[in-house]
DNA sequence: GTTAGTGCAAACCTTTTGCAGCTCT
DNA sequence: AGAGCTGCAAAAGGTTTGCACTAAC
């Protein structure tokens, strides 16, 4: 959803605009990346030096309640804070390198046939589907792969380094 | 997995069996439930009073570093605590219920299907693989209209009150 | 002019860390 | 015997709350 989709929700809802707000939706729309609160603070600060980070949280608190953001988890790469987009029309998995943390964002049908399965299998009333998939981005599994040996061969007796080395 | 299977891979691995151990993977693998690390000690506690939270923490890092357990947010229903299964071999969903918290599992073949798109489309290799649904269960789906409809009688006035009635 | 929203400080909850002492193998 | 683990205390990290003041509508 674009901000003026958001705003427009919002002021439907008789919620408050407030300066903060706008710089804070702005950012959310903007950076096209998944931020978090304190990054998003960081960012607002820019704008509004007085803002408070508690004001923040609240207000990504009210976006995510009325359903106007997603919150992710992005598999706790970062830490156990939580990151921020403003809720597509389409579901998405979000992909997530182990390694360097890159976030990729997949979409397939596959979403939409597994909400119909599971309403359908439980009569649930699906509201919001979160996949996240953790990983080795294929840029990392090359340097990963090359770390494993490295570590082998500083630890291996030099016999097993002479086997190791076979297969190069 | 089941205890004896994470038995044997912890033993394998040089890692010790401590009583402690011993007693939070019985915990873990028999109530079934999706348990945080809180409602773990508390239950630990009843078999060891001197047992630390500390160590709950510790062995839950353990076993999901080693890939024995797996992390689940459960879409943050019940605060920002996590909790852990048993590594199951077959992917599932987790599909929560925003009212009353119920968990249901979902199996399915889209899981697989979906994990093969994201390894071919991003040359992704694929280690863990999360999905949460959260809604409103069948139950809870017809409480929730019956209190959506009290608040509404509750707040509109008279005229809106008569309009409103007549779908019923 | 109201009432929702903000800033500030302080609390809260979950999880991690440092360190001395204990214990499994 | 000795590396690996535990318990305790304390800190860290992320987020929420109470309250008086401010500003959007």
């Amino acid at each position: 959803m674009s901000v003026e989709g958001i705003r427009d929700s919002l002021k439907r809802r008789g919620v408050r605009l407030t300066r903060q707000r706008q710089i804070l939706l702005d950012l959310i729309d903007r950076s096209g990346q998944h931020l978090d609160a304190e990054r998003l603070y960081q960012l607002a600060r820019e704008k509004d030096s007085k803002i408070n980070r508690v004001t923040v949280y609240r207000t990504l608190k009210m976006l995510k309640d009325t359903g106007l953001v997603d919150e992710l988890d992005l598999m706790h790469f970062g830490g156990d804070q939580h990151y921020y987009e403003t809720r597509m029309k389409q579901e998405h998995a979000h992909v997530i390198c182990l390694r360097c943390g890159k976030v990729e964002e997949f979409y397939g049908d596959a979403f939409q046939k597994l909400r119909r399965q599971i309403e359908n299998h439980f009569g649930f009333h699906v509201l919001i589907a979160r996949t996240e998939i953790g990983g080795y981005c294929a840029h990392c599994q090359v340097l990963r792969a090359r770390e494993l040996d490295q570590a082998v061969t500083a630890t291996k007796p030099l016999e097993a380094r002479r086997v190791a080395r076979r297969k190069t």
